[in-house]
DNA sequence: GCTTCCCTTGACGTCGGCGTCAAGCCGTAC
DNA sequence: GTACGGCTTGACGCCGACGTCAAGGGAAGC
């Protein structure tokens, strides 16, 4: 087949096979035309790549994997490079996990504090002879003269 | 304060105060010398700028909290329209969060069977006359001849 | 013949947040 | 003097994974 139905077999695009193969992934076979042609092995490649991919693996993190596939290897996992990936991935993932969750629980704490205070400042508002609002309670919406 | 003192007490550098300049935020004076000069309320600005994309905020997200400041309200979470860039950032931190723990689960569902499948192989490996074995078990250090 | 589609290579654009270099001005210390 | 540090503007570089455009070739359908 050609790069076209390879591609779209795999769910990508032409582009994105030809930069695989320009990274040294996934080379081609040429016709008489000088057109790319492909077979089901390739397409097998390719769809590793795309899997690992979609986890969010980086392009050389995929590499060991391809390279364990055509070295004849039942599945890209088969060999000790690849799981050697999966194991960093996953300390990275964990890492990523963390430090995200902990952002979140920064975030929603500043969120609360500040509804808090709103609240507050709302109270305050209410109460005969207290202090004129600072803050305005409705939403921007278009405020119109804030571009640029 | 010139621009040096003023990213070096934000923990930044001038070129990202320039950077934030010319996207519309944190606009500048002039002294006679055209130099750029700030002062405490600046800095409050750029720090606040700081804390928000150490938790990962685009820089555009920031912009309603300088706003704020800038409006005179206390904090930069005093606004509306702060709060409700908060509450979308914690949207996108579970729905990210929810996406990486779903991707965790995948590799390592991965790993843990393609590590079953390389003992299954290497129980194989043992039996007298069993097959001979398809995957080398020692792990890929310096092949030689995969640069490029 | 003509249109349409797929293919080729090459090269530049995208996005965000700056880093880095170039060339030059200014003031201060030695 | 002159060396140094800090400032200015302008412009290009970077990263990753491609998208997109340009200019052309070749085959298939009408």
């Amino acid at each position: 087949m050609r790069i076209g139905e390879l591609a779209g077999r795999a769910g990508t695009t032409a582009r994105a096979v030809r930069y695989y193969e320009s990274r040294g992934l996934l080379p081609a076979r040429r016709d008489a035309h000088g057109h790319r042609t492909y077979d089901e092995r390739d397409l097998k490649l390719l769809r590793e790549i795309r899997t690992l991919q979609d986890f969010g693996f980086e392009l050389e993190e995929t590499r060991p994997f391809v390279e364990c596939l055509r070295a004849g290897h039942p599945e890209g996992d088969s060999c000790p490079a690849s799981l050697a990936v999966y194991r960093r991935k996953l300390d990275e993932l964990d890492a990523l996990i963390g430090e995200l969750r902990a952002v979140r629980a920064r975030v929603a704490g500043q969120l609360s504090r500040a509804e808090q205070a709103r609240t507050e400042l709302a109270a305050e508002a209410l109460v005969p002879g207290g202090p004129e609002p600072r803050c305005e309670l409705v939403p921007e919406q278009a405020p119109g003269g804030q571009e640029r």
